[in-house]
DNA sequence: AGCACGCCGACT
DNA sequence: GTCGGCGTGCTC
């Protein structure tokens, strides 16, 4: 017999299978990980499958070494899904295939852990006999009533009931009474679970009814469906009801969360619904944890599984549904190679697998919102509040009119009195300063000005804590803030803006005796950090919470009732087709955190836009009014999901090489669109320049932008591109990204 | 990705 | 004369 084997090396020269003889005392199966020789060293594999008969010449042929696991570690289906997902990404099998187990498992960087387990020898017939023979220890005769049950006990656990119980553990074996073996045991992040069978609530009506409509293409492993429910619409007790419908048929469920709202109460929160079958994924496993956790799932231990994008891979075998909570939100672009969209692979997997989909938003992405108009997704529309409560009463307000009006504050006179009114009512308050690098730059009043970064095209962003320098968050460069403008030498040089420093400063000064708490970038760094600040805030040590967009997500405290948001549009202008999307999303998430108590809340929307349809649209949580309005803009402007977007993107330390590498590559590409005319018709627009960040990590950067449509052609088009970024130059990077994350 | 094989410049 | 540069090619 012989197996084909890809090996573990991500190249185009080995990205195809070798076939190794399988030796008459070892078995393997397609799926199983294997160590072979190749060429002069000993590489990891996995099995693809098996043949009867290669056409290679037997002396050519060598023989798997031995097998990693005595399973396979990559289930049928996903080997299916890294093919897929190979041949559309144009990139080696070996990478997608990586994405199916945890890193620390290649190399063998983590091992089995054991640990001793003893167990009564003898039947419950000699338990009386054994006692008797140990009545002159009190100690040996505990640890035998302990074992009477007759199953295997951890040593770990008696020792809980006695200190040292190994010695007389071992007289007990050399007695013949107990064995004690090694067995292999999981590492269980977070302890054991409390399966408190935590109560399930009621059901409201509507819950129900979205529940019933889901039902039956669950029961037949089917459907896709796009859930919007807005904000407080309890959208999550109709998945966590799914989920318990599916296992209750036999079958395993994935829940993709965005790994921000993975914190350790929810993740406590979710292992207390769920139990000993549940199985969580997320980067703040130790490795030794997430092989164990990925164990557990793939045995079938746990089949349910909650994690960040990479868990869409989870070993679930027999899989009933997938999940997709927050599914509007860009983490679920994979930013590394191979770049994947969870959504897409999520939706291969359950046509794969069975199983039914359900994308879960209460702002859902445009590309998805479509979807439902075009039969793609089903949709579910959950219009209303739990408990009827009303949305948030939203304002407003035109920050030049305040201006003109005389207050020069960074709060204008509505959020001050909301502000005011919370504060004396001893409620709670949270502003939201989207942005932060555009808001404490240094710029000059006279000339304009901007200090940026010697090493990225962006401007530094002042810090006051500390040390009073300029800060580069990409590249961590940091100098002194200059008392005269570089470019004019005007002394007429500041910090412009607010940043959530000078908010937190501002709010001190103007309300006297405010408690706050600040999280950005600069707050969360340490472990936990992120967690740490809520349950601060949501214990009541501060009244008002400051922060980035990292405050706007999915959270829940009922003390909230007034959101403010400092500068609404600031995100709206950014050189992206999305950045209209991305601000109605951010300003209706952070309307939603208002009022989710029992009072009512309310919403300041600040802006210096007032008349935007996306202001308008996000003041109204007016979803559908937002959506129209944007598909049109992108039907006329030719934007996705009318056409796709792709980058070519030319990175090197040297400028005038990148600059003279994309040139080149701007003339093949001209060149391939004359010899193909089914291309020039694809191709709507090919764009050579300087992305918005010209200068990353001391790189300069040059990129080829396309937009085009979607055809049969577009494809090979985008392979030939793909190629071009693949070509190996010294000193270059080039990356090809279709439907790039960001354009920046 | 490694690693050997292979053909041209300055050195114990 | 050799040591060693990295260009080219192969790995079941």
């Amino acid at each position: 017999m012989f197996a084909n084997v890809i090996v573990d090396i991500v190249h185009e020269n080995v990205a195809h299978t070798f076939t190794y003889r399988i030796p008459d005392q070892i078995s393997v199966q397609p799926g199983q990980r294997v160590s072979v020789p190749f060429g002069y060293q000993q590489k990891e594999g996995v099995v693809l499958s098996l043949a009867e008969t290669t056409g290679l010449p037997p002396e050519k042929v060598k023989s798997i070494t031995s097998t990693l696991e005595d399973y396979p570690a990559v289930l049928p289906n996903l080997v299916e899904l890294a093919m897929e997902m190979a041949e559309e990404n144009h990139c080696p099998l070996a990478e997608t295939i990586r994405l199916m187990m945890p890193a620390e498992m290649r190399g063998g960087r983590v091992r089995v852990r054991t640990q001793p387990v003893v167990r009564l020898n003898v039947g419950p017939e000699r338990f009386e006999e054994a006692m008797a023979q140990q009545k002159r220890s009190a100690r040996r005769q505990m640890i035998l009533s302990f074992l009477q049950d007759g199953k295997k006990h951890p040593v770990a656990e008696i020792r809980e009931e006695m200190n040292a119980p190994l010695p007389d553990i071992r007289r007990l074996v050399a007695d013949g009474w107990v064995t004690l073996t090694e067995e292999e045991f999981l590492r269980q992040p977070g302890g054991p679970i409390h399966a408190e069978r935590a109560c399930e609530p009621e059901l409201t009506e509507l819950q129900k009814e979205t529940l019933h409509e889901v039902l039956p293409s669950l029961a037949r492993g089917e459907g896709k469906f796009l859930l919007h429910g807005v904000t407080g619409s309890g959208k999550t007790e109709v998945f966590i009801r799914m989920v318990r419908e599916v296992l209750k048929s036999g079958r395993g469920a994935i829940i993709l969360v965005p790994e921000i709202a993975l914190t350790p109460q929810m993740v406590d929160w979710f292992r207390a619904r769920f139990g000993e079958g549940s199985a969580v994924l997320h980067s703040r496993l130790s490795a030794g944890e997430r092989f164990d956790e990925w164990r557990r799932i793939r045995r079938g231990d746990a089949r349910v599984v909650i994690g960040a994008r990479s868990a869409v891979f989870a070993p679930v075998e027999d899989l009933g549904l997938i999940v997709i909570d927050e599914e509007h939100e860009a983490t679920y672009l994979s930013d590394r190679h191979p770049r994947y969209d969870a959504r897409d692979v999520a939706a291969s997997r359950c046509r794969r697998e069975g199983a039914t989909l359900l994308l879960a938003s209460a702002t859902p992405s445009v590309i998805s919102f479509q979807k439902t108009r075009q039969g793609e997704y089903q949709l579910l529309d959950m219009p209303e509040r739990v408990g009827s409560r009303p949305l948030p009463e939203v304002t407003v307000v035109d920050m030049r009119r305040e201006l003109n009006e005389g207050n020069r504050s960074i709060f204008s006179r509505p959020l001050t009195a909301a502000l005011n009114e919370c504060l004396r009512k001893k409620q709670q308050a949270m502003l939201l300063m989207n942005h932060r690098g555009y808001h404490s730059f240094v710029s000059c009043r006279s000339c304009g000005h901007v200090v940026k970064c010697p090493n990225c095209d962006v401007a530094l962003t002042y810090h006051v804590g500390g040390t009073a320098r300029l800060h580069c968050h990409y590249c961590g460069h940091t100098e002194e803030p200059p008392s005269k403008c570089p470019e004019c030498g005007s002394e007429r040089i500041r910090y412009f803006g607010a940043g959530t420093q000078q908010v937190e400063a501002e709010l001190t000064k103007q309300f006297p005796g405010i408690r706050t708490l600040r999280m950005d970038m600069d707050t969360t760094s340490g472990k936990d950090g992120h967690a740490k600040i809520l349950e601060a805030f949501r214990a009541g040590e501060a009244d008002v919470l400051v922060g980035t967009q990292m405050i706007a997500k999915g959270l829940d405290f009922p003390a909230v009732t007034v959101v403010g948001v400092i500068a609404a549009d600031m995100t709206l202008n950014l050189p992206d087709y999305r950045a209209r999307e991305r601000t109605f999303q951010l300003l209706t998430q952070v309307a939603g955190r208002a009022g989710r108590g029992s009072e009512k809340g309310q919403v300041v929307i600040q802006t210096y836009k007032p008349e935007d349809a996306v202001i308008r649209a996000a003041a109204r949580q007016d979803y559908r009014g937002f959506f129209e309005e944007e598909l049109e803009r992108r039907r006329v402007a030719l934007y996705p999901p009318f056409t796709v977007m792709a980058r070519l993107l030319v990175e090197s330390a040297d400028g005038g090489a990148a600059r003279r590498h994309v040139e080149v590559l701007y003339h093949r590409c001209e060149q391939l669109l004359q010899e193909e005319p089914a291309f020039q018709e694809a191709c709507i627009l090919m764009h050579m320049e300087q992305p918005p960040m010209a200068m990353l990590r001391g790189k300069s950067r040059y990129q080829l932008l396309f937009k085009l449509h979607v055809r049969p052609e577009t494809e090979r088009f985008a392979a030939a591109l793909s190629d071009m970024s693949r070509e190996e130059i010294p000193g270059l990077d080039i990356y090809f990204e279709y439907n790039p994350a960001t354009m920046m």
